[in-house]
RNA sequence: GACCCCAUAGUUCAACGGAUAGAACGGGAGCCUUCUAAGCUCUAGAUCUAGGUUCAAUUCCUAGUGGGGUCACCA
């Protein structure tokens, strides 16, 4: 039994019904736990919460309770002083290695679908914060019970592809040489290549009629599978997947299924052409369209004048997919926020060609990732590669380090920058704009990921002096005698808390409750740190503060890896 | 023009109808013969405007202002 159950019980006792919900008072010197008694004075008909919370705190002090020190009505609250021994007693036997597990799921499929770059593009920031977001929310489901799909929707076909390839043709040296470049071997050169194509390709398109014209056949061409494109195109969209490997390897991430747009396109025009003469679709000025507007939405082509289908057009047959491939109870869209007007006119027409989807398709919108000005001086054109930012922020570390870092794996510092990456982006409220900030985002103190991983890095290096067992039996005999402090008593609520965090992450979808939560857990163990020392104790004290360490390293581990992030032993 | 997001210390973020609005960075003042100073302690500093709902509003509603996004053959 969790502590604000035993609490639970004596509010009970003292004849309180309804709902209990337990809140921090503002401040520690208030109490450790309050409860707030509107709703208990409405039920008990006519008395002013304070009147109530007044009677609540004598009932609850009279029953002695070993948990409960003392109840004190502070105007419309009742605070409660919980003893340390008695918490410890409560908190610590619970925290192993599923605490803060669930079973919400119960034998539910969850698909999160995230990644999805476009081949022959480049990999950036935005591509950073989506995976990273993607990647923790598939932590969270499955660590709420849910059996969890990757998925990663890639797309390998359409203008994009037209607009590389136009690129390529029109470099130097000419794309057939370039495909046997025995000169290009490493998959970060060769998506370099990609990318300035593109970047000429998409130049010339907004420039030049005739170029745009070109691209705009090169594009067919590929949806045709031409001869003359064929090698080109599978040769160049392989070096981009064998790019994008490396960089879901160094974030730690993997996926259950990949999905290509060029496996969906001739299902998604065969879908729409179903539909078409039903009504669901309309042609509209030579394409055929899905009338949004009649929805209160607004409309969109699904089929163009020549008849190729639009990403709506293969969303729909993906769709379709993933239902049967893993009849999943809900997928979520890990998309940034740009998309949020698309999937809603995407969904209404999937209510009408597949009516299973109906409820089951979620957007899952993460914020904007902002570009702030004046801080974009050192890479090429106006994007943020991602490789770049990773690379920098491990640079940053090893300057910062100095002599220190010679001593450190390699491993361990990518570790750190990855974790330095990932918790600044997750951080932030999913669906908030981020202001990406280079800075920011590599700084190493304060509320950062190294921050974090320096903690447990902190509580390895005694616990490698000294093995610790937060659930030994010792520990139900041991705190009976040992004093409890402040600092321990507040890190024992925040190791209680962590149940209730990373079920509320999993229902509001938002893994930054979790960075938020594991902060303030870093605080108060840092507080511990400076005021309680843990080896030079006395030893029935220092086998009461191994065990909460333990605990505390336990719990920040756990939190850490549902945000995706690897801790190291030492930094 | 229509629709969708957003607005909180100098900056980046919390607070999801309840107490005196919390952190971090940056500013100011301190702490290394004691388990890793990437740390800790103290300090100054904020709810866009106007109405409304409520015992209670940063939070819900309306209008305005300011930013971002989307709105036809692109993804």
């Amino acid at each position: 039994m969790n502590y604000p159950e035993v609490i639970g019980q004596l509010l009970r006792q003292a004849g309180v019904t309804g709902e209990l919900k337990f809140t921090a008072p503002p401040h520690t010197a208030q109490g450790d736990l309050a409860l707030a008694c509107f709703d208990l004075a409405k039920e008990s008909g006519g008395r002013s919460p304070a009147a109530a919370a007044k009677d609540l705190a004598a009932s609850i002090t009279q029953m002695a309770s070993p948990l409960v020190e003392q109840a004190q009505a502070a105007g419309p609250y009742v605070n409660f002083f919980l003893r340390g021994g008695e918490l410890a007693r409560l908190v610590l036997p619970a925290v192993g290695d599923d605490y803060g597990a669930h079973t919400l799921g119960k034998e539910e499929t969850i698909m999160v679908e995230f990644a999805h770059p476009n081949t022959h593009k480049a990999f950036h920031v935005g591509h950073l914060r989506n995976i990273v977001t993607g990647e923790s929310l598939a932590r969270l489901f499955q660590n709420a019970g849910y059996t969890v799909v990757r998925a990663n929707y890639q797309g390998d076909i359409g203008l994009h592809i037209g607009k590389c390839l136009w690129g390529l043709l029109h470099g130097e040296p000419p794309a057939d040489q370039l495909v046997s470049n025995q000169q290009l071997t490493t998959p970060a050169a060769r998506v370099k290549v990609l990318g300035e194509a593109y970047a000429r390709g998409a130049a010339a398109y907004e420039a030049d009629e005739s170029a745009k014209k070109e691209i705009q056949e090169l594009n067919g061409a590929v949806y045709t599978n031409d001869p003359s494109i064929r090698k080109i195109y599978t040769t160049t969209r392989a070096w981009s997947l064998e790019y994008f490997d490396t960089l879901y390897r160094r974030l730690d991430t993997r996926f259950d299924r990949l999905y290509f747009e060029s496996e969906m396109f001739s299902r998604g025009k065969e879908i729409v052409e179903e539909w078409l003469p039903r009504g669901v679709f309309v042609e509209s000025e030579g394409a055929v369209i899905f009338p949004g507007k009649r929805f209160g939405l607004h409309d969109r082509v699904f089929l163009t004048r020549e008849r190729l289908p639009t990403y709506e057009a293969k969303d729909l047959a993906l769709a379709e997919r993933q239902f049967a491939d893993y009849h999943p109870a809900h997928i979520y869209h890990v998309v940034a926020t740009e998309q949020s007007e698309y999937f809603r006119v995407l969904f209404q027409a999937l209510e009408a060609t597949l009516p299973a989807s109906r409820g089951r398709e979620h957007h899952l919108v993460y914020g904007w990732v902002r570009l702030r000005e004046g801080k974009m001086s050192s890479r090429t054109g106006q994007v943020v590669l991602a490789e770049w930012l990773l690379d920098t922020v491990g640079a940053k570390i090893r300057e910062m380090m100095g002599e220190r870092a010679a001593a450190l794996p390699d491993a361990t510092v990518e570790r750190i920058a990855v974790a330095a990456v990932k918790y600044a982006f997750l951080k932030t409220g999913v669906s908030n704009e981020l202001a990406f900030d280079l800075e920011r985002s590599v700084s190493l103190s304060g509320d950062s990921g190294p921050y974090l991983l320096y903690m447990v890095a902190r509580m390895k290096s005694i616990l490698r002096q000294q093995s610790a067992d937060s659930a030994s039996q010792q520990i139900q005999q041991l705190v009976g005698g040992v004093t409890i402090t402040t600092s321990e008593k507040r890190l024992l609520l925040q190791i209680a808390e962590f149940p209730a965090v990373t079920r509320t992450a999993a229902e509001r979808t938002d893994p930054s409750l979790v960075a938020h939560y594991l902060l303030t857990l870093a605080q108060r163990f840092s507080d511990f740190y400076e005021t309680c020392p843990v080896l030079k104790a006395e030893p029935a004290t220092r086998t009461f503060r191994l065990a909460l360490l333990h605990a505390t390293q336990l719990v920040l581990e756990r939190g850490l890896q549902l945000l995706g992030i690897a801790t190291v032993e030492e930094m």
